[in-house]
DNA sequence: GAGAGAAGTTGACTTAGTCAACATAAATTT
DNA sequence: AAATTTATGTTGACTAAGTCAACTTCTCTC
């Protein structure tokens, strides 16, 4: 992989993979072109081959450098002394949504169904394990801490992944308005606003605010 | 639109709707082509193109659809009168649900970016509308019935989406282990299983199950 | 400095979206 | 009912994009 020699040829290989990434966040897998990547990177249209096998293992490439990055941000805060289980929980939930928002198209690469179902390595699924073994232990850690005993631990698990996904996704495929006086509210039921763009500032900024809301909720039920 | 002469002529339209459905389903997107799905339907390539735009149009037209199918199970529910509140919201949850495991591809289409963020007409707009007046209109029952006063409405409405949302998704995107001892838990966890593909029963099974196991938790609180 | 191997380039082939021109069938008009 | 229009469907052709093959060039090793 990445073995010391190819780095001194140059960094091509991580070029492709950020700029890759770069033009998926904002045009969509669609518009991400071998072509349109050689030229954005400014080589010419076969030249990433010498470095992907093809455009899926470049794909795959991208969601494992996904993994990865989750990973180190899981670790810091699950490491970090200062925070308490549920802090820690609260922060990973942040972390994940954050990296979702900023990353959307290696996000969607990492937890949708192209990869998963076809070409999934057998690196990616270790680097995804040690993401998930971060998030596990954060849900192990809070409920011993907080002696959570109605729910069953694999419930735990899929209830907060749930949530978190679900307003993750939800939040980049411009599902969900954020601002506004039908903030919170589909998208959709509104025709008047075309192609609402959110700026990651903003949507950093309400899901912020809509974890804080949820959590509420989580803990203390709807009532 | 659907005026009544085209259907006289023959069901091609519909015919393409059905089968690009499925192969959309079955297939992914990458692989729904103008040409297989022409083939599959037994006409020449460019037939298709007398019926919608382009692949484009022929996706938002399926999203179209899919709504409008939503939207009549949901009024099925809401106007059962045989149901409380609770249970017609658990019941819309659960429809939703399924709705995207019998649908996968239309569903993506339905709640993803593609078309949301691209080529939204002002029909999908009034179609999804309409579905979701269905959703909000259970949440105001469920809010107004159970005197739920610890949330906001638009709380509420984000909170039940993104839970419902989240598991619908992860299910169809087979991020979710349906089966075993780590049932509940991430797929990608489990190098051992390469291409696990869930049948429709199961993942509705795991489905109801686990909303049920949710709505505990939902109403109660993780404790 | 020569040879090996890695990295990059151009040419060519294939698949897929889609337009244009042509053909035909159904509906409408007179 | 014949003529005209309109809706459908077909074949040919063009373009974009993935990708292989052959060739070139650059780096590193010996």
């Amino acid at each position: 992989m990445d073995t010391p020699q190819k780095k001194q040829f140059g960094d091509l290989r991580l070029r492709l993979l950020k700029t890759a990434s770069e033009i998926l966040s904002e045009k969509g897998i669609k518009r991400l072109t071998m072509r349109s990547l050689s030229s954005k990177v400014g080589v010419s249209r076969t030249a990433p081959y010498r470095h992907f096998e093809n455009k899926d293992a470049l794909l795959l490439a991208i969601a494992e450098k996904g993994f990865n990055e989750l990973t180190i941000r899981y670790q810091k805060i699950n490491c970090d002394k200062s925070l308490d289980s549920h802090s820690k929980l609260q922060n990973i939930a942040l972390a994940y949504i954050k990296f979702a928002i900023i990353n959307p198209g290696p996000f969607r690469l990492m937890f949708g169904q192209e990869i998963i179902q076809h070409q999934r390595s057998e690196k990616l699924c270790s680097d995804a394990r040690a993401t998930f073994n971060e998030y596990l232990l954060a849900v192990k850690a809070l409920k011993a801490d907080k002696n959570i005993t109605t729910v069953d631990y694999s419930v735990l698990v899929n209830y907060f992944w749930t949530i978190v996904h679900g307003l993750a996704i939800l939040l980049i495929d411009g599902q969900v308005q954020i601002t506004g006086e039908n903030c919170g509210l589909p998208t959709l039921l509104d025709a008047a606003k075309p192609n609402i763009r959110y700026d990651v500032q903003s949507m950093i900024a309400f899901s912020k605010q809509t974890i804080m809301n949820f959590w509420d909720v989580i803990f203390n039920g709807v009532s």
